[in-house]
DNA sequence: ACCGTGGTTAGCTTTC
DNA sequence: GAAAGCTAACCACGGT
């Protein structure tokens, strides 16, 4: 049933109840610039983050330049992350056990 | 001639018996430590970018917690980025036009 | 670079070498007819989805009824998936590294 | 598929022998057996999902080999999805403003 | 009772 | 053009 409605819902601030209006079109006003901000931290994260996957890219192509399978090494790299995972989630398993047997 | 470098310096398969190697594993000499230098890398990499990935949940997280939705957030970074593309598509083009007219 | 264009791009058959076109447009013509069969196909099989999910979760409930932990329950079958599929994987990882290295 | 089923991992001790009957700890005993039961439940149900989703996306492999965009279709059934649910969400709360008034 | 969290599913990208 | 891996949206659950 409850479906949220505002997509630009925010009041100017958190605590606004400074009133002098800043002229500059109040879509965008303090609100907005604090948008704006996250948008762009955001932004700035994605592209470094483009960036290391094209770093990646370069070291299957090296990878591949001095005659390795990507195919097999990127099975390999799976392989090992499905352990370290696994594993991760065998230790929380054994906790869940912990909990649910009333081992705190 | 045969290359082992430029075929698969392949440890041999699973099933083999090899267990007491020395330390480096000589399976593949070489090429096998090459590989082994070749995952470290790439598995760090994939270590910055989850770290990445995390960063920006957070910054989501802080601009839903002062109150902006998240999805709209979202979809409007990748607007943006769509425009990006364009852009650099539309560029990409025009390079392609003055090239082909002998435009360096 | 390239981008479809087409949303309801289809010829009116797969082996549409009727000649006579309809004249009047195909939408909602034959195609439209196939494409709501298809539209159909996937509805029921959703239908049929959901309900196989809805018994999954009966079936938690029911072991919640008597007692078992359904958090720990759920993990111990994903663990057991995991098995499953790293299995699967690491056979596949042999039969490339046969491959790669040349044996059938 | 899965052979292990009596796998009940953790639990018990890690060098439990099993020769010393069970004694009040039902740790493989009746319980054991019935969360078996249920596991195998859940993860049969998971496998026939788990055809229904081969199923479904097999259906859109057909589709868009006689033209159909794939995309476009996923759009348009999830629109369609959408408005089945609002009219529910529409029919609950008719049945709720009945029961509020007094009509069964 | 709501929010936050984690897990699941679907869609998209890229590879082969 | 098909298959897979990755990412993002969704949903159900438990905590506060």
């Amino acid at each position: 049933m409850s479906e949220n409605v505002a997509s630009f819902p925010v009041a100017d601030s958190p605590s606004a109840h400074d009133n002098e209006q800043p002229k500059t079109q109040d879509v965008g006003g303090v609100a907005g610039q604090r948008l704006a901000s996250f948008i762009e931290r955001i932004e700035r994260l994605e592209e470094e983050k483009a960036a290391l996957m094209e770093d990646i890219k370069e070291v299957y192509a090296e990878a591949k330049g001095v005659g390795f399978d990507v195919k097999t090494m990127r099975k390999l790299i799976s392989l090992r992350k499905m352990d370290t995972e696994k594993r991760r989630e065998a230790d929380e398993l054994l906790e869940l056990y912990k909990a649910a047997v009333g081992l705190a």
